[in-house]
DNA sequence: CAAGGAATTTTGGTATACCAAATCTCGGTC
DNA sequence: GACCGAGATTTGGTATACCAAAATTCCTTG
């Protein structure tokens, strides 16, 4: 989890704090300020700053502060959409061109998953999540959708962080997980297609019942 | 065309000299050099090599200065197939959702492209290419899938605009286009969606040859 | 003459200082 | 009292200087 690169670092210092509350969305992100805060120079917290930014955890704006983003519910569908359409691409790939031990190494993933799901806390099911994802796009032997996959989730961290908490949808998301997996064993082209675009279905679900609850919260506040 | 950012400025001229040969693949880009020859300072040219890295024009390496890359068949082989699910899902949604004088915008596209096919010499033809495919991915109303498609667009440049060369498939580019504004017009899912996708394998086709006839030429020069 | 190591040079990474534009504030005027 | 403008301040953009790591080259030694 040690990144090398100093840039990286701060980023991963910032979206934690963004990603924890303590930078709500709204607020400006000097690259003065929070450089001497960090006790480093302004270069790497610039580039630090555009890395978020391409993550859409940020938003830039011309000759102004860029501010953290607070991504609307339309956002996050769009981003949704795209990524179904993705993972629809990833599973039919690899259902024709990955070996079989690829596909194993998604299924070590929903096991890891489905095994300890009650002894691991929200922040490190929620990981696996993203890892299970990754999985399946890395599995279809193509580096630009792999790449594209990635940029994409990074752009969810929020909401599918906030989301991981429901544990509501337990049972479903292992159930569907399991059913990708058999039907990528099968070499089920419309099955997998099937299930992988009805998981991100009810991930959608699950984003406007936060985007309600956090509605509701906001709306007294009157920003 | 004129940018205002400095580094955007500075990535334009550095991808000229790319895509016109200039700086051939394997050329190592020092930021100290061509920051000095361009009279500018190191700071925003390598905020120009980022943008250049994440378009795939340039590659990163750790510790090492970066390079001209040099895409293999495979890498965009990689990229048409993702861009072909990105755009089969625009049409998906273009259907379901555009409004007509959305479509006709696509359409006013391939018309122009039509109708001045023979006064417009190479570059402007193939800008007009690139136009249509924005124009199919922006019509779809979801901003993410469209910066995602077009960030994969700019990757293509280097060999599209080899491709465009080719004169040949010229009729079949054109009715190619047409069919799709007529599914398009018809709300046809379908049909837009099976027109796209042959489109695209087309492109591939002429990717091939593109790549073949550099072979055989790079052949004897064992590089 | 070859092989290994040390020093130099090259290169990207980082810090700092300067600049220009946009914003905010405060004072003056109508 | 409200509005407009000039100046001060804040902020990102740019240039430059310094640093550390890596590659290369040359000298030394076996």
């Amino acid at each position: 989890m040690v990144d090398g690169t100093l840039p990286e670092q701060i980023a991963t210092r910032l979206r934690r704090d963004i990603l924890r509350g303590k930078l709500p969305p709204g607020t400006p992100v000097k690259e003065r300020d929070h450089a001497a805060e960090l006790g480093v120079s302004r270069t790497p917290m610039r580039e630090a700053i555009r890395m978020l930014a391409k993550e859409g955890l940020v938003q830039l704006r011309p000759a102004r502060s860029p501010i953290v983003a607070k991504p609307s519910f339309e956002e996050v569908a769009h981003n949704i959409e795209v990524m179904a359409a993705l993972e629809v691409l990833s599973v039919r790939l690899t259902c024709q061109r990955a070996s079989d031990p690829e596909i194993d190494e998604i299924a070590d993933v929903a096991n890891h998953m489905q095994r300890d799901y009650d002894s691991l806390d929200r922040v490190d099911l929620f990981e696996l999540d993203m890892s299970f994802h990754r999985a399946i796009a890395r599995a279809a032997g193509n580096p630009v959708l792999d790449e594209t996959h990635g940029a994409l989730l990074a752009r969810l961290w929020r909401v599918r962080y906030l989301s991981a908490s429901r544990k509501r949808s337990r049972d479903r998301v292992l159930r569907q997980h399991a059913d990708i997996v058999t039907a990528l064993r099968a070499r089920d082209v419309v099955a997998a297609q099937t299930c992988v675009q009805a998981h991100l279905d009810h991930l959608l679900v699950n984003v406007v019942d936060v985007f309600d609850a956090d509605e509701t919260e906001d709306a007294p506040v009157e920003e």
